[in-house]
DNA sequence: CTGTTAGCGCTTTCAC
DNA sequence: GTGAAAGCGCTAACAG
């Protein structure tokens, strides 16, 4: 009687052909494919884990020159070294790195933690950064919060209860509070802001110069003619969104160009409210020539509404988003996007990281500022 | 005298205007921003982290009876726990996961092991898959590789020391001998595969059907009129290319139509070798007239190769992929692809693995093969 | 209801 | 060189 694992019923059942020598199975009720393998698995408990007791016993030396031999100290017989080294090996010896962690009270774990990762700008940044963390010894452990203020207090509680040596962090859109990475501080466990930052906490961080990412980018859009821009603006919660919205404004007025309240819209980064809002800008009496959005989904999806108005861009509405995330370049037109060093974000924030964590930071914390690019493609 | 953070020159370094009352700088040599707050930073060493019996101590009670009351066990005088949370919270204290962990040897972690994070694939289905673990009371761990084998083994290596409860993976396309997961089985902590499968071990996993999937997406190729249809596989190591291989070849085969292995090639899942292999179908005597590509990045490469040699599509060359990344709505033209149910995968390997770690496992491993999706786009 | 004791697996004095 | 003993912070019997 062949039972589905998902909704356990029986009477949904279907035969589904035979893959590879096993009969497959498909429930109708869960429009699912299922097979059971041929081995049968004994799954004894979970068995006897080796220590160092173990070792020392099976030689009749103390566990404390088995420690000693397994990390490789100096006031240690050769002889009795490798001796333990063999019998670890022989028992498949795995230390234990909470013990560890415990008696030296610290992890070599850092934490990172951020808003999303289906972006490609996260998972470019935790990779660098990554890198530069592993090479110095340490773990990295990342969890993002989906912009969720609460998962993110969640995720701090966690690390800290994990005991991580140090932290990255980039906010959600949504924290306003940040009780709970002061907490960090009290703890003496440094903390690094990069991409978001908290202008109230006085720690080393790392940001990109979006004033003048911004700037830069609508003087692009004023020198190819553009006299009606229109912004779209991040979360006011956001420095980032604040400090490109400033670039904005400050590249107008430097080029002598009326701000125009109605062409400013700020959102709360998703996509849906991207589509109302450009709708509603494209609707104005005197609608804009030109969009400089907070970041490239953003400036995608304005693409995609013009596509579907029949709007034509560059030639009726020129384009410019903010990241060059790599779907930037694959659109069609292809985005003009102020780009950001990621892989350098990264790098910076992690350096920035094992300062605080190897130093005794006898400084005040560095804040790091790196430059942004303009790429000029087809949609400007 | 402003030394320069990264380089530690100061001849390179110019003032570079006042942002928010602060003085920045700029390095010509590392073409940097950087600045210093007005605050001053005094790190303190790491302070005592307070536990259990400095609450105990304050409140003149014994550890053990703190302990049950932060746990909030039954047996417990109001009054006293009331007292215990109150001392607690005026101490700041955290619960040391780690001692906790050591004691009960078990740490409700959970590891994941990716071979990467940069396409939407993996974020998605780890989002989805730490959902139901989260709910669960687990914390996930994510480890991605970047492909690399090495780094695969030391992940796991870390995982294990860490002690996590259970392990969730998705090898690297160079994986071929799986002991450093076969550590985990002997040690009693549940494995379960889920997208790249080991077919030699016997652990549960979730795959989705990639040979229907492939079938299906040749079938509409040959179905819309195409005769000589190219495929891109991917690696032979990994059964996702093998299946979707199989899927093409039996498609073909289903339709009475030769299959031409110059027009198969394998390839090592890096875009170098895509445009590479494209450029050389396209040069052959007689051109594919479609392509099916192991994946979406791949079949967006072999566009931009199609669109820098002016090949229109899918005029000349018709395209489809395979896991409807969301890029592949948005190139030009879109493409058709075989979507996998990403959120499904996650959760069901979710699943499965909080079966094995709740249940004393009396089962045979469970097999879960998800169903794919064609979805017809332009591009073909 | 609460305290005492032992111990999770490891490192670290301090003797010998 | 090596061992004995104490302790990291916490939980879990077992008494009372």
């Amino acid at each position: 009687m062949i039972r589905c694992p998902h909704c356990k019923q029986v009477e949904s059942i279907n035969r589904a052909g035979i893959v590879r020598g096993k009969q497959r199975y498909f429930c109708k009720a869960c429009q699912v494919h299922f097979s059971f393998p041929n081995e049968v698995h004994t799954p004894s408990l979970r068995p006897h884990q080796v220590t160092i007791v173990d070792i020392a016993e099976q030689l009749g030396i103390s566990k404390s020159t088995v420690s000693r031999a397994l990390r490789g100290q100096s006031d240690i017989h050769p002889g009795t070294r490798q001796a333990v080294l063999d019998v670890a090996n022989q028992l498949d010896y795995q230390p234990n790195q909470l013990a560890h962690s415990l008696v030296k009270s610290r992890t070599n774990t850092v934490g990172m933690l951020v808003p999303e990762f289906l972006s490609s700008f996260f998972p470019k940044v935790i990779m660098s950064a990554q890198q530069v963390l592993v090479e110095a010894g340490y773990n990295v452990v990342i969890c993002q919060s989906g912009e969720s203020y609460e998962t993110e207090v969640a995720n701090a509680r966690t690390l800290l209860a994990n005991r991580v040596d140090g932290l990255m962090v980039s906010h959600t859109k949504e924290t306003r509070n940040f009780d709970h990475l002061r907490t960090f501080q009290r703890k003496g466990i440094p903390v690094v802001f990069f991409n978001r930052v908290c202008e109230d906490m006085t720690v080393p961080n790392v940001t990109v110069d979006d004033y003048r990412g911004a700037f830069v980018a609508v003087e692009h859009l004023i020198q190819t003619g553009r006299r009606r821009i229109a912004h779209l603006a991040g979360p006011d919660s956001l420095p980032n969104s604040r400090n490109r919205l400033n670039g904005y404004h400050d590249a107008l007025l430097h080029y002598g160009l009326p701000v125009d309240n109605e062409l400013i819209i700020s959102y709360d980064l998703t996509l849906e409210k991207v589509n109302i809002y450009v709708n509603h800008l494209l609707n104005l009496p005197h609608p804009p020539d030109a969009l400089f959005a907070m970041n490239d989904p953003a400036a995608i999806e304005a693409l995609r509404v013009c596509r579907s108005r029949g709007i034509r861009v560059p030639a009726e509405l020129a384009i410019v988003g903010f990241s060059d995330d790599p779907v930037s370049e694959l659109v069609e037109p292809s985005l003009t996007t102020v780009a950001q060093p990621m892989a350098e974000i990264g790098r910076e924030t992690a350096r920035l990281l094992l300062n605080a964590l190897h130093g005794p930071v006898s400084d005040v914390p560095e804040q790091v500022m790196l430059p942004t690019q303009l790429i000029v493609r087809r949609s400007s």
